[in-house]
DNA sequence: GAGGCCTGTTGACCAATATCAATGCCGTAC
DNA sequence: GTACGGCATTGATATTGGTCAACAGGCCTC
C-alpha cells in the first residue's frame, strides 16, 4: 500500500472535470483481474453502466439453471459456488469462485447453464449480458480477456476432471486444501490459518465425496501432521510440500482469474 | 447430398479466377462448425495458410502435454481424446473430440496443457498459434466463434464433473453412450450400430472407472435390454429414452463444436 | 491350421467409500 | 444459564467398485 492521498478522499475530484466520480473501481481487487484488466477508466465506466453493484448474503442464490439469462457477475468480495444438479438431489459444485472471477456467465439458449451460490456473504458486479457482448464485440481487448478467462477456466475443469476421476478421498481433500490456498493466495484475501467458508458438506458436493469422508479424510491428514485443524473451518498447512505432494498438485498452476 | 457438380472435380475453376485452386475445406465437415464458420473462402485460405493438413494414426499423439506449443489442430476426421495423467500412470481423458472440434488449444505459459491422442485415425488442420491469435486479434467474428467454441466446452466439462462426482458406474456408462450418441449424431458420422471406437480401457480412462467396472456396466445395461453388444466396439441403442433417464441426460444438449 | 497376443468377460475376493446411527461441540435464542 | 438446532466427528455396517486371476474370442503371423 503506497497511497499518498488520503483514504475516504473522493480520488477522481482532483484529476479532471471528466471524472466526476470516483470509481468503484479504484478500491476493487479485481480491477486488474480478468475483464477489467485491459479498460481504463473512460470505458471502465461504460463498462459498469450496463449493470450496477449487487449483494448476497451466505447460501443465498446468484443465479439459477435454466433461468432466463439477464446479466452475469464479476466477484468483488466473497466467495461463490457455481454448481449443477440432479433431480434426486445429488449435486456437483463445478467451481469455487473469488474475487476477479466471472459467475454466470455460460448460457444454454439464453438461460443460466449453472446455479450460483454465495459461500460467503458476496459483493459482485452484475453485468447485462447483451449489452456487454455488445460492448465486447466492439473492444478486441476485451473479448480477448473473456477469452483468456474461458481458456482459463476450461484448464481449471480439466485438472479437476482428474481429481474427481483418478484420485483417493484423501488426495482429493489434500488437492482441495492447496488449490483454495493456492486461490485466496493469489486474490490475496485470508492468510494463515486458512478459512474455507465451506462446510464439510460443500466440500464434499465440490469433490464428490461424503461429509463423513471429507470429515475422516481432514482427520487423517492432521494425524500425519501435514495440517491443523482451528475448529472446523480454519487450517493451518504444516507440510505444504507434503500436502501438495498428497494431493497431486503440480507445480504453481499460474492461477488466473476465471469465468464460468 | 444434393450436388449437381461431379464429384472429384476441381470445384473453383469455373468460379473465377481468384480461385485458382479448390480449397480442401469444401469437402470438410467442419466447414461450418466453430472457427471456420464465420470465415468466407478468401479469409478461409489466409487461415489455411497458417498451416496445413496433417495425418495420425489410430494411437499416435497429436501434441504431449508440457511440449512448446507450435500449432492447434482442428480436427477434420476422426475422433481424438484429450487427457491429462499422473506420474503414477493413471490418467483421466477429459474430452472426446470429433470433426470440427479444436484440440489441442489450451495452453499454459506456451506449452500444451494437455495431451492429445488419435482414438482412430485422424486428419486434422493444423493451425499456427501464433499467426491464428494475430489473425484472429482482426477479425472479431473469428475472436467469438473461439469464445463459443470455449464456452461449448466449458459447459460440457461442468457436465462431465458432474458425471465423474456424482454419478454410480452404470449411470456412468449410460450417459457416455448418449453422449457419444449426440456427438455422433451431430457430426453425421456412424450410424446404427454405433460404433465407439474406444477400448473398454478408454472408456474408463474417460469415466473414472477401471476396465472391468465398464465391462460389467455394459453387461447390465445389456441384460436389462437398454443396449444390444455387437461384438465389443458396436452399440445398439434399444431404449434411449430409458439409456436416457438412466445416465441422468437431461434435455437435447445442443451439442456445440467445441475447443480444448 | 496352430500358436500367440491382445482385449474383453467373468468370478472371487478385498479395499475404499457410502450409509446409518450415536455422540459431541458450538453458537443462538429465550 | 439452559435448551435447542446445526454441523462435525466417530463408530459399525453395507455397498460399490477395484484388484487379481482365469478364461474366452478374435485376429494376426507363421
Amino acid at each position: 500500500m503506497n497511497f499518498t492521498a488520503p483514504p475516504g478522499q473522493p480520488r477522481g475530484i482532483a484529476v479532471g472535470l471528466k471524472l466526476l466520480t470516483s470509481l468503484p473501481c479504484d478500491r476493487c481487487v479485481g480491477r486488474s483481474l480478468n475483464l477489467c484488466r485491459p479498460l481504463d477508466d473512460a470505458r471502465l465506466r461504460r463498462l459498469l453502466a450496463l449493470g450496477g453493484i449487487r449483494h448476497w448474503k451466505r447460501h443465498e442464490t446468484l443465479f439459477r439453471a435454466g433461468d432466463p439469462m439477464t446479466s452475469f457477475f464479476k466477484i468483488r468480495k466473497g466467495i461463490a459456488a457455481v454448481s449443477r444438479a440432479l433431480d434426486d438431489g445429488r449435486r456437483q459444485i463445478v467451481a469455487v469462485r473469488a474475487p476477479g472471477d466471472c459467475v454466470g456467465y455460460l448460457d444454454n439458449d439464453g438461460r443460466y447453464a449453472f446455479e450460483g451460490e454465495a459461500l460467503t456473504d458476496v459483493e459482485a458486479c452484475a453485468f447485462d449480458r447483451r449489452g456487454f457482448d455488445a460492448f465486447a464485440a466492439d473492444h478486441p481487448d476485451l473479448a480477448a480477456a473473456v477469452s483468456e478467462a474461458l481458456s482459463s477456466a476450461l484448464k481449471q475443469t480439466g485438472q479437476a476432471m482428474l481429481v474427481l476421476g483418478q484420485l483417493k478421498s484423501t488426495e482429493r481433500v489434500a488437492h482441495f486444501l492447496c488449490e483454495i490456498d493456492a486461490l485466496y493466495r493469489d486474490r490475496h484475501i485470508g492468510g494463515t490459518p486458512l478459512v474455507l467458508h465451506m462446510s464439510r458438506g460443500e466440500i464434499g458436493d465440490y469433490l464428490g465425496l461424503t461429509i463423513e469422508t471429507v470429515s475422516r479424510s481432514m482427520g487423517k491428514l492432521k494425524k500425519r501432521g501435514l495440517i491443523g485443524l482451528i475448529g472446523s473451518d480454519g487450517v493451518v498447512v504444516l507440510e505444504g510440500a507434503k500436502l501438495r505432494e498428497v494431493g497431486k498438485v503440480g507445480a504453481a498452476p499460474a492461477s488466473v482469474a476465471a469465468a464460468f
